[in-house]
DNA sequence: ACCTGAACACCGTTCAAGT
DNA sequence: ACCTGAACACCGTTCAAGT
């Protein structure tokens, strides 16, 4: 009776990201993804023909590419507010994260430290400069996030602390790359 | 005839490691360590009792652990040496970071950060500043290391760029947490 | 075209048994 | 005490078969 939605890449995607959000990476398997989906798990192969790899690095794509938008203001706080609202995303999705730092994944990472780079360049700084205050930034990002992914387990700091420590170490960052 | 080395926890740890640097993380597998060692895999269990999980938190602490030594100088001094040697290990065993940046395991970075928030807070910094760098710097570290780890496939960057826009990218960092 | 079922070569780990 | 061998419950993936 009840139609079943049809199974497509994008159903595949998103139920995945449920389950590693709820469950952790660790518990994503072809078999259990195929439960969540109802269907076989070979079933999946039929939409993502490389299996797993292509489907884990769908997931970084879908979580990681968010380039800066285009926006009025100085670079400083366009940056500012794009870094909160990264940050977030990354957090949301923190299973994703060992994905994300650790898969050689050209396009999703670069385009959105590329368009870093391009906001400091447009802003009057010099190709270099730009290119070590996007990296910068990015791994101040990615390598916060990380850590605070390990303290979650541990629960020793209260959230708002988190908070505000993210945002002090973002404004050193920021005023060494673009006070 | 040739005596075999006895299986001790350090053998199997080391061996593990030189495993990952050769081949890579996705490859160690009990089975193939135990080959790598030449005994079963079983025989493993008996000197790491919890079993790969044991072995994985060994490794991240063999890695990871490397506190800021002792030492004279300027805090920004000592912190500048300190983190290249560190971003140098790091980078050595780039088959660990996935579990360095992933798991949870409080000690190893634990003390590394630790130790340059000490370093912070003697040098004059507020307990709060002093916890803000620290996390500043660890960021910036694991985050830029992992990049690069991702970069090190694509093979798009030279190793003299990349250490040069890890040093300025520092001297940004330690401008902002101990100028 | 889209999905299933059986099968293959791998995993980590337990447990009884050997020495 | 230290190691082995067989077994169990899982993996990802291939491949022929169904509709």
């Amino acid at each position: 009776m009840s139609q079943r939605a049809p199974l497509t890449r994008e159903r595949i995607i998103e139920t995945a990201l449920h389950l590693i959000d709820g469950q952790g990476l660790g518990r994503l398997t072809m078999r259990r993804l195929g439960d969540s989906l109802e269907v076989e798990a070979m079933a999946i192969y039929h939409h993502l023909p490389h299996g797993k790899e292509q489907l884990l690095e769908q997931l970084i794509a879908y979580v990681a590419a968010q380039p800066v938008p285009p926006g009025a203001g100085t670079a400083r706080e366009r940056l500012r507010s794009w870094a909160g609202g990264y940050r977030d995303r990354l957090v949301e999705h923190i299973g994703v994260m060992p994905l994300i730092v650790t898969r050689r994944n050209p396009g999703a990472l670069l385009a959105t430290t590329q368009s870093v780079q391009d906001l400091l360049r447009t802003a009057g700084r010099t190709e270099a400069e730009a290119a070590v205050g996007a990296h910068t930034l990015l791994g101040y990002l990615l390598g916060t996030v990380a850590l605070e992914g390990r303290e979650h387990a541990t629960e020793t700091t209260p959230d708002l602390d988190r908070d505000d420590r993210f945002l002090a170490g973002l404004d050193n960052v920021l005023t060494a790359i673009a006070s």
